[in-house]
RNA sequence: GUCAGGCUAGCUCAGUUGGAUAGAGCAACGGUCUUCUAAACCGUAGGUCAUGAGUUCGAAUCUCAUGCUUGACACCA
């Protein structure tokens, strides 16, 4: 914000000598807590000690030097400095830039296009998706969107679970009590009965276990039968995914997944042993990270097959290769911290000078009446159940609240879905949650529908005004009441680079609750279809509103319809 | 046990780089629709920022210790 740079030029001018450096200034500058106090406020205790007076004198110095002539007021108050500035100029320019931006306004180019790949949403092949995958479905997107309004170009990579030990154990379990005919009327269901019924079973007769682990290596080996089951399963289980990133509106630039790295393990283990860093341990292939105090890293088993960190290490090798990502993230549970540590701790150890540019962007886990889910144990939440729950009671709040409205069928879908995803993103990623659905599905309060209903009045308002041209118009308000919406609105350029930085996408989410809370107030306070000569320029507030809300929501993977 | 998170209003959570009187939403109570969509707005009430020490002109924020809590800790992912 170059109103702070001002800020910073006149008191630097009024200081004086070198006390405090431009810049230095530049970083003390603040926001108060309320608007009465100003729009920016410089506190002047540090500056009590080298001037040997109390900061109360300070300000009030201060003051009578400052050259006053671009602010509406300038004012000490306490140890406080307090800059109002000029409502009506910075205002207008605020909203001049919005609405001759549109959507673009907030865009940078900071990424200079560098390529970011995002891996996302990762469901496993042949169980069902549950809450725990939405999580890393929608922050990977609203981080995929983050980027790229930064000028970053972010790669949506969707790395499916289907490889691994769990297959042999499936196999093991269809192959005892399955049936081709069952599985094919309700495929994923069917096989998470069959995975269940296997742990349960396991747990007396240890020697499935090993029966599980024999048919993955025979999977592994290429074993006819073995691949054609596990190729059924995953096309099956795809199906039912893409049905659900349809309804969400989320794609992906890749669906390579566990098993797509299968001919490419050779190489890591390849090269580690090449840099030395494999060592043989218990009969199992390991690296050994003390120095980074981390846990061993299993590269082969004892029986010569590989896990999961071996396929992470070559599919991050591959994406380098491919992609030449200047970040590479990783959206998974925070649960999997140390794995991603020795992930990059093994790429450093190699000297990969791209090892520190890994991230796992961790997030917390949601928790039903206090407890983990588990597919093995049965304790899941279906994600098509709550999207199905959140759509009907969006519809019956239609027929209730707007039973005229066109497209019921589409907004529905748009504000159910909507409320899950922004519940979702709403808080810090790290935050877990218990699930409970009416908090999910809420649709009044800090919630996705409460910035859906603002920009829908929003656009109302501008439908009943005919949906003036106001590109051309003067956008000067003289009405102080709009001053705290026009200065949220003037803050977004700054929270889409925060965003970034934090990889937070509550930020966004918490400033369109933010920007809507400002403008109710407005619009419950003041009439803005009134016929004076502002009338237009109150339009363009409104307009400049909807423009940001909208786009604050498209970042988060969230419809903002125009008639709710 | 080791390592890493968390602890702020009855509940769910905010609180950029330490700064002015710690803020929202939900729940509770009260008020506002003949005027732009009441999925909204206004008001009341609600706090020893887990505890103790330290650094500082100043700490919810930084440091240390303690307590409680969650998670991870090689042949799962």
């Amino acid at each position: 914000m170059d109103n702070k740079q001002q800020i910073a030029d006149v008191l630097s001018q009024a200081l004086g000598d070198n006390i405090l450096s431009n810049i230095d200034i530049l970083n003390k500058i603040e926001v108060p807590k309320t608007s009465d106090l100003g729009d920016l406020a410089f506190p002047t205790f540090m500056l009590a000690k080298v001037m040997r007076k109390a900061p109360q004198q300070i300000a009030t110095d201060l003051v009578e030097k400052i050259d006053k002539n671009n602010f509406e007021k300038v004012v000490a108050m306490g140890p406080y400095v307090n800059f109002f500035l000029n409502k009506e100029k910075v205002g207008a320019q605020i909203l001049t830039d919005i609405l001759t931006q549109q959507a673009n306004y907030g865009t940078n180019n900071d990424g200079e296009n560098g390529n970011v790949t995002i891996d996302m949403s990762s469901p496993n092949i042949a169980k069902p998706m549950s809450m725990g995958h939405l999580r890393s479905t929608v922050i990977g997107n609203a981080l995929a969107n983050i980027f790229s309004k930064n000028g970053y170009n972010p790669i949506k990579i969707n790395h499916l679970g289907d490889w691994g030990t769990q297959f042999g154990k499936l196999m093991v379990a269809y192959k005892l009590w399955g049936s081709e005919e069952e599985v094919k009327k309700d495929p994923i269901n069917t096989l998470v009965k069959y995975y269940i019924r296997f742990h349960e079973e396991a747990k007396e007769n240890l020697a499935l276990d090993d029966e599980g682990r024999a048919w993955f290596k025979k999977l592994e080996d290429g074993d006819q039968e073995a691949t054609k089951l596990w190729k059924w399963f995953r096309d099956e289980s795809l199906k039912e995914f893409l049905t659900i990133y349809d309804e969400l509106e989320i794609n992906f630039d890749s669906f390579n997944g566990e098993a797509f790295y299968n001919d490419k393990m050779d190489q890591v283990v390849k090269m580690l042993t090449e840099k030395g860093l494999l060592v043989e341990s218990q009969g199992a292939q390991i690296v050994n990270l003390e120095k980074y105090n981390l846990p061993v890293a299993m590269i082969k088993r004892t029986d010569g097959a590989t896990l999961y960190m071996t396929r992470d290490l070559a599919a991050a090798m591959y994406r380098k290769n491919e992609y030449n990502f200047v970040k590479n993230l990783y959206v998974v549970g925070g649960e999997q911290r140390e794995h991603f540590q020795q992930m990059k701790a093994i790429f450093k150890e190699a000297s990969y000078d791209w090892a520190d540019d890994i991230e796992h962007i961790p997030f917390g886990l949601i928790t039903v009446n206090g407890k983990k889910l588990s597919t093995r144990s049965g304790r899941i939440i279906l994600l098509q159940d709550v999207l199905d729950d959140a759509i009907r009671l969006a519809r019956e709040q239609i027929e209730t609240k707007n039973p005229d409205l066109a497209n019921k069928e589409n907004v529905a879908k748009q504000v159910g879905i909507g409320a899950v995803v922004f519940h979702d993103l709403k808080n810090e990623r790290v935050n877990s949650f218990d699930f409970a659905l009416e908090e999910v599905v809420r649709f009044e309060g800090d919630t996705g529908p409460y910035v859906q209903y603002s920009h829908a009045r929003a656009q109302s308002i501008l439908r009943k005004a005919g949906n003036p041209d106001l590109t051309t118009t003067n956008l000067v308000i003289s009405d102080a009441s709009a001053w705290d919406t026009i200065k949220i609105l003037g803050d977004f350029p700054n929270i889409v680079r925060r965003a970034l930085r934090d990889r937070e996408p509550s930020v966004i989410a918490k400033y369109a609750l933010n920007l809507s809370r400002a403008y109710n107030k407005y619009y419950a306070n003041s009439r803005i279809l009134a016929e004076d000569n502002e009338l237009l320029a109150r339009l363009g507030l409104v307009k400049a509103v909807a423009i940001v809300l909208t786009e604050s929501l498209r970042m988060l993977g969230v419809h903002a319809p125009n008639e709710m």
